[in-house]
RNA sequence: UCCCCGGUAGCUCAACCGGCAGAGCGGGUGGCUGUUAACCACUAGGUUGGGGAUUCGAGUUCCUCCCGGGGAGCCA
C-alpha cells in the first residue's frame, strides 16, 4: 500500500478504511489487551495516534516498538473517540522497520538540554523541537528564493574556494591538496599554484553581475576562520547577499527592510505550527516580535546621531562613546533594544572602521554603509553602497596599503560602464535565532562547525 | 585569546562546616479495557570529567589538564 505521510493524514477531510503510514515511535502506552503508539514522519510537527490490539497482524512486536523504532502502520484512518487528537489509525498491520534499543537509545520522551542534544546532533532532528527548526529553516530558505524571483533578481552562485585573501571580511580558511605540514602548502607546487582560501563572501565576485544582469543575490555557505568562541558565531554559516545595479543606500536599506518583512510574514503564517512551539517552550515573545516588526517602519538613524543617543542615555558604557569609534555589543544593544525597542538601522559609518569598497560620501569622513541592529541578535545584516567612481576608489585602496594589483578585475568594472550599486548580507542562522528565539547559532545549523568543534 | 560559572546514575539535578552518594524522569519486570508528560507496584543502575596534592577521612579544599555553558573582543 502506498504510503500517506502524517501531515496528510492528520489534514484529512473524512476517514478511510485504508492507509499506511511509516515513521518513528516517539511513544508508546499500553493497556492490558492493546497499545497506543504515537508515530511521527517528520512531515509535520504533531505525530499521529495508532491504535493496535491482538487483532492487528503484527500485534506481537509491539514490545519492541519502543520510542525511536521506525515502524509501518497500515489500517483504517477514524475519528479518534479519545480526547487530544481527531483522528487515529486503528492498525490492522503493523512492521518493525528498525529496532532502537531503549536501554541504548539517547532520546526519552522527556525535555533534554540543548547541551546535550548538541552531542547528539545525528538524532536531534527526531525531537519536536530540532524537527520544527528544520523544517523552517528549509521553509525560509524557499522563501529567500520567492522573495528575490518576484522582483526579478538573477540567483548567482559565486565560488566556494578563492584565490583572493582579500576579499575585507575577516579570517580565511586555507585550502590545500598537499600533504599536512608538506613544505609546498599553498605555494608554487600546490593545486592552484598560489594559496588558496574559502569565501568570506560572494560580494565581490557579485558585482560584476549585478553590473550586467541588473539585480542578483547569492545563497550559500560562508567561511570565517576568526577563533570567535561565542553563540552568535560560527565557522560555516550561509549568507544572503543581494547586490543591485543603479541603487544607492537608500535602495539598499528599502530593500533589507522589505525583505526581512518578507520573511517574517512568511513564518507567521507558513510556518505557523512549528513556530508555536517555539513561543511555548523556548521565546514566549517571539510572535509579538515578528508582529512589531512587521508592524512599522523600521527606525533609520545615521551613525553620527546614534552616538549623540548613547552620548545623552546616561549609561555607563564599559567602552567609550565617541565619533569615529566602532559601536560595541554594549552599544548595538541599547540602541535596538533600549532606545528603539525594535530593529534599527544605523548608517553613514565613520570611513575609517568600515571596508574599502564602501562607497564614500560628500562629507569627506563617512561611508554610505549601513546595519540592521536587532534586539538580541545584534547585527543581522550588513551593507553599503559600492564606490563605483574608479579614482575615489583606487584612492582608498591606495591610501589603505592594499595590494592594487589583486583588484585589476574589480577595478575593470568601474573602468567599463561604471554604475552605483549597494548590496548588504544577511547571516541566514542569525535570522533564524531572531524569529524562533534560539538563542546559540549551534542549534539552528545541522552540523555546526565553531572553534574547536568538527563533529560528524 | 581573556573573564566568570559548571562537570555527581542513561537524562535533569540534590548532597549543610571535609564524615555511609540521593531524588525525579528514563530503563527492566509485573498490573491496568481509551491512553496521550498515562497511571500503580517492584527492581537494576555510580572509578562524583582525568591526573596530582593536603587530610585519619575529599563529590566537597588546593594545583593542573580536558570538556561544556555564559560574557568580552572580532564579525554576519
Amino acid at each position: 500500500m502506498e504510503r500517506t505521510k502524517i501531515k496528510a493524514a492528520l489534514a484529512s477531510e473524512s476517514p478511510s478504511d485504508a492507509i499506511c503510514i511509516k515513521g518513528w515511535v516517539r511513544t508508546r502506552r499500553d493497556a492490558k489487551d492493546f497499545s497506543f503508539l504515537e508515530i511521527n514522519d517528520g512531515s509535520c510537527l504533531a505525530g499521529i495516534q495508532v491504535v493496535a490490539d491482538s487483532a492487528a497482524e503484527g500485534f506481537g512486536l509491539v514490545r519492541d516498538m519502543g520510542t525511536g523504532a521506525a515502524v509501518a502502520v497500515s489500517g483504517a484512518l477514524i475519528a479518534s473517540p479519545g480526547k487530544g487528537q481527531k483522528w487515529e489509525i486503528r492498525a490492522t498491520r503493523l512492521e518493525l522497520i528498525g529496532a532502537a534499543d531503549p536501554e541504548t537509545y539517547p532520546l526519552q520522551k522527556k525535555r533534554h538540554s540543548d547541551e546535550f542534544l548538541r552531542q547528539i546532533a545525528h538524532l536531534r532532528p527526531r525531537t519536536n523541537k530540532y524537527g520544527a527548526l528544520f523544517r523552517i529553516r528549509s521553509s525560509l530558505s524557499l522563501a529567500i528564493h520567492d522573495f528575490f524571483a518576484a522582483r526579478g533578481f538573477v540567483y548567482l552562485h559565486t565560488p566556494i574556494l578563492t584565490g583572493s585573501d582579500c576579499e575585507g571580511a575577516g579570517e580565511l580558511f586555507r585550502v590545500t591538496a598537499q600533504a599536512p605540514c608538506s613544505p609546498g602548502t599553498g605555494g608554487a607546487g600546490d593545486f592552484f599554484g598560489k594559496p588558496a582560501y574559502l569565501t568570506v563572501s560572494g560580494q565581490l565576485a557579485a558585482e560584476p553581475f549585478a553590473l550586467a544582469l541588473g539585480d542578483v543575490y547569492t545563497f550559500g555557505p560562508t567561511f570565517r576562520a576568526e577563533k570567535s568562541d561565542t553563540p552568535r558565531h560560527a565557522a560555516e554559516f550561509w549568507m544572503v547577499e543581494p547586490e543591485m545595479a543603479f541603487a544607492d543606500l537608500t535602495d539598499d536599506m528599502d530593500m533589507a527592510e522589505a525583505f526581512l518583512k518578507h520573511l517574517a510574514a512568511h513564518a507567521l503564517t507558513a510556518c505557523k505550527d512549528d513556530l508555536e512551539l517555539f513561543a511555548r517552550f523556548v521565546d514566549t515573545t517571539v510572535l509579538a516580535t515578528l508582529e512589531t516588526f512587521l508592524a512599522k517602519p523600521f527606525a533609520r538613524l545615521p551613525y553620527a546621531e546614534a552616538i549623540d543617543i548613547l552620548r545623552a542615555s546616561g549609561k555607563n558604557f564599559e567602552y567609550p562613546v565617541s565619533f569615529g569609534l566602532d559601536l560595541q555589543t554594549e552599544h548595538e544593544r541599547h540602541l535596538a533594544e533600549v532606545h528603539v525597542k525594535g530593529p534599527v538601522l544605523v548608517y553613514d559609518y565613520p570611513k575609517d572602521i568600515k571596508a574599502f569598497y564602501m562607497r564614500q560620501n560628500d562629507d569627506g569622513k563617512t561611508v554610505a554603509a549601513m546595519d540592521l541592529l536587532v534586539p538580541r541578535v545584534g547585527e543581522l545584516i550588513g551593507g553599503s553602497a559600492r564606490e563605483e567612481r574608479l579614482d575615489v576608489l583606487t584612492a582608498r585602496i591606495t591610501e589603505l596599503s592594499l595590494p592594487l594589483e589583486a583588484y585589476g578585475w574589480y577595478l575593470d568594472t568601474r573602468r567599463f560602464g561604471s554604475a552605483p550599486h549597494a548590496g548588504f548580507g544577511l547571516g541566514f542562522e542569525r535570522l533564524l535565532m531572531m524569529i524562533t528565539g534560539v538563542t546559540n547559532i549551534r542549534d539552528v545549523i545541522a552540523y555546526p562547525r565553531a572553534y574547536n568543534q568538527l563533529e560528524f
